[in-house]
DNA sequence: TAAGCGCAAATTGTATACGATCCTTTGCGG
DNA sequence: CCGCAAAGGATCGTATACAATTTGCGCTTA
């Protein structure tokens, strides 16, 4: 785990920030284990402080804690999976149309200065910063239509898709949604609400369709059907 | 319902539950203060877990916790009150559509039973119960919706409307919606979901307008007296 | 009398020690 | 050789002790 350690005492907002960026950009893969006392170790501070960022992070979906067994990066299940991006479906068009309404020159600066990012990762082969990137440009819409109650929801919605994406996205290279945000910054730009609303769901219809969310009868996962072949 | 302090060693997730119970039928109110110690005497535990239960109710949106300074019963601010709703009118005419195509004959009679015992609650003078209850009631329907995703985010939105109507309400006695349950109920058990998606809205709505929008004072409780009933 | 300063009490934040639980391994018996 | 059980280690859960911060009171002084 590259984590770097903070020089001084590391708070715990410092922590949940640098774990959830590590699962953001999946070097932290679902199902990985954090063990207290290594993070604990990694940034220099008590296990209390550690348990209360753990346990931040559970509450937005990131880490599933076990009695007794530890924290580990979230593995949404393909209901779990749906419905997060069925939620989207149903949060984020009009948020997009609200953005829409209200966009002002600094926050399409905003935008544009965030698609330039992402595709400069994507240039450099860092599909983990793109695709955080790719997550923060929704958040930032959210955060344009002044709905801050919205945007928790959403940012709770978008860490999870990341997990979802590393466990069922078809194509890991290819991440070339960016045409979509070009199109949504435009809408965004010329105030057109209606043409935001439609670009949004369709963007999102987009991305649903390029996961694997089909039933998996392996659901069992029982091994000795997985060591059946 | 027992409150106070347990025989045996309460769990966090009990001191959660009766927390956040009390503050849901305000008998704590926004801006009351929940010292850590009190809480610890009352439940016969130590801070280490009455701290994790406070952090849990922060995260869910009922307490603010300020650095140093304590726990408190959030006061949501009028925006913030808005942006609930707003939040529940874009979430839950479409969830209560889908609960209409997926309702059994168990759930409708479930509902109903809540909608008796609020009256029963109503009859007894127990507004705080009764609006407790009619908040249950949008979760139920969440819940049938088999959307867990939806349900989590329409529970922290609840939570925060029982806080907007204590702060806004304005009538404080009349609790007169019982109807619109009713409505409600019909359509989910004729499967009628285009009615029962038009009835939510409208019901949404008119409780949207019968919010205060005028600033005010809430009055302190205090929680040796709120837990007690 | 009102304003300002400072110390003490109260309250929260953090670290650490101890106890409970779970998983792994090892040893014995079949 | 295999299965079950017990012991040991690793890890987490809880309580308590200590440190940091805030708050309120009382004193002083203009």
């Amino acid at each position: 785990m590259a984590v770097i350690a903070e020089s001084k005492t590391a708070t715990v907002e410092d922590i949940v920030s640098q774990l959830s960026q590590a699962v953001h950009e999946h070097r932290l893969q679902p199902g990985a284990k954090l063990r207290e006392d290594e993070v604990c170790d990694l940034f220099g501070v008590s296990r209390t402080i550690v348990r209360q960022a753990l346990r931040a992070m559970e509450f937005e979906g990131l880490l599933t804690i076990k009695k007794n067994r530890g924290a580990f990066v979230s593995k949404p299940t393909l209901k779990e999976a749906r419905e997060v991006f069925q939620a989207r479906a149903l949060i984020e068009p009009s948020t997009a149309r609200a953005a829409a309404e209200r966009a002002t020159a600094a926050d399409i600066e905003l935008l544009e200065h965030h698609i330039k990012e992402e595709h400069a990762a994507l240039d450099r082969d860092d599909s983990g910063l793109a695709l955080k990137l790719s997550g923060d440009f929704h958040l930032e819409i959210a955060r344009m239509a002044d709905q801050q109650t919205i945007e928790q929801f959403l940012r709770q919605l978008v860490s999870r898709s990341s997990l979802v994406i590393a466990l069922y996205w078809r194509r890991r290279n290819a991440l070339c949604e960016s045409n979509a945000h070009h199109a949504l910054v435009d809408a965004l730009r010329s105030g057109d609400g209606d043409n935001a609303e439609e670009l949004m769901k369709g963007h999102l219809l987009d991305i649903f369709s390029q996961l694997d969310l089909r039933d998996r009868q392996g659901g069992s996962t029982s091994l000795k059907d997985a060591l059946r072949r």
